[in-house]
DNA sequence: CTAATGAGTGAGTACTCACTCATTTTCTGT
DNA sequence: ACAGAAAATGAGTGAGTACTCACTCATTAG
């Protein structure tokens, strides 16, 4: 049918739909490979004919399929926000996150998968540290030290100041998207108080 | 040897120092009760003498042993600090946090298990929002509603200024304590921006 | 119309799992 | 020293695991 069949077919998509669902719902070590299959639609045979493993099944959730198609997307958007010169911390602060945590929420079951399979799974952490020390650290280290040196914010290492930032957000995405499911404005002002209490905590 | 036998035997004490070991590094589906048994030095049947299934020694873990004996202890201590009236939101902040603080790190495997197996066990679940909800929250409402009433910290709704608060704390102990190992002097330092950090941002 | 292909199958394999229970070892009171 | 109780044992069990492979059969190519 279609000749460029080097990319994904539709059964391999069908088995990592099933198990994104059945790996954040149960996670990695209490899934079954049955499971999978039962909920693909599918022969427990079919998933071992594209993933020699059940690990290279979760590696292929987490590893390339996220950080090379759905995190790049979002770090070209980000990009993009670095460029521009915001006037104040405050509206680069609002601009670099709001559309971030739209795409957390919009993948729920993998940002889920990740978080828990962390402790467990060096290479997802190798992953995981490698992206943000060598892609995101950089560019959110240049825009820190500059609003130090404007004397918007305070002068303290940017290691801390960067989880000072991120923490508070982390709660705001966990409580709002994983706890609790409250109004679509309430959410709104609850990311409005977390920015200006970020803005504020970070005030010389 | 000792008569009050309706405590804890060595045996049992053995098997739950194993399974938290455990527990804590391979997560509660991957661990099996044989490798538990392995290292606590005895049978895989002593288990199920004690605990009639695997999942009954998680429970017995997060549940009754930790809720009703580690947290209370740390409950009591808690309520002193509720009971003296700090001058100062800062100071108060400082005492509540700084010895909870410890805590943790002195237990950090069980805390790990805890945030590991929350998503997958409603039973604790429910046991740590029964603990919040009922005993922690409301003393923490009505020192928030103090400090509120007298102008030191902003007037935002109760469960969105505890968020403010434990967020930055939680991160500083995740990244000083389960994923970098700094100097004491230098969490010392970092505690105190954190502080810092929650009291500036409170400002009203 | 026939031959070749390869995605899909599902019973089968070796193994691990939580849990049981008949047996042995250790402890206790006299 | 000894009987009876309690504790500990570890081989055994059936269910379930990840993974394999000989086979089917619709689709495509010659």
């Amino acid at each position: 049918m279609n000749k460029e069949t080097n990319q994904i077919t539709e059964s391999q998509q069908k088995i990592i739909d099933a198990a994104i669902a059945i790996f954040s719902e149960k996670g990695y070590a209490a899934s079954s490979t049955s499971q999978i299959a039962k909920k693909a639609g599918l022969a427990e045979g079919t998933i071992f004919r594209y993933f020699r493993t059940k690990k290279e099944l979760l590696l292929s959730i987490v590893g390339p399929y996220t950080l090379k198609v759905f995190l790049p997307k979002a770090i070209s958007d980000f990009e993009k926000v670095f460029m521009d010169d915001y006037d104040s911390f405050e509206d680069f602060l609002r601009a670099a996150f709001s559309n971030r945590i739209a795409l957390v929420k919009k993948n729920q079951a993998v940002v889920k998968i990740i978080v828990q399979e962390l402790p467990f799974h060096p290479e997802i952490r190798e992953q995981i540290i490698e992206l943000f020390g060598k892609k995101i650290l950089p560019l959110v280290e240049t825009k820190i030290v500059h609003f130090q040196q404007s004397g918007e914010i305070i002068a303290l290492p940017v290691k801390t100041v960067v989880r000072l930032i991120v923490t508070p957000l982390v709660g705001y995405v966990i409580s709002t998207y994983f706890l609790f499911q409250n109004t679509e404005q309430n959410n709104q002002e609850e990311f409005e108080s977390t920015i200006q209490f970020i803005v504020k905590g970070l005030c010389p």
